[in-house]
DNA sequence: GTTGAGCGTT
């Protein structure tokens, strides 16, 4: 499976809004929301965790696409280490 | 009740 970095979230996003959308052009395992641990508040960015072999194509599909008012930013997640 | 470039809590 691949990573991919989801930037330019709406504040209010949630990882079940991430992977529904993200579920429309491929199969997506798993989708997380990256939240400040310390006041609980969306960073706006996330991670979806896909399918390798949709990876790209579900880049293609969704970089720069809007999601709830906002222009998606999507691409390949960096190594976390 | 706020914010807007970026790469993640275990």
């Amino acid at each position: 499976m691949a990573t991919l970095y989801v930037g330019n979230l709406p504040w209010r996003t949630t990882a079940e809004e991430l992977t529904s959308f993200f579920s429309n052009y491929g199969h997506v395992i798993d989708s997380r929301v990256i939240v400040d641990r310390e006041t609980g508040r969306s960073r706006g960015f996330g991670f979806v965790e896909v399918q390798d072999e949709d990876a790209q194509k579900i880049i293609e599909a969704v970089n720069g696409t809007e999601f709830n008012g906002r222009v998606l930013t999507v691409n390949e997640a960096r190594a976390r280490e």
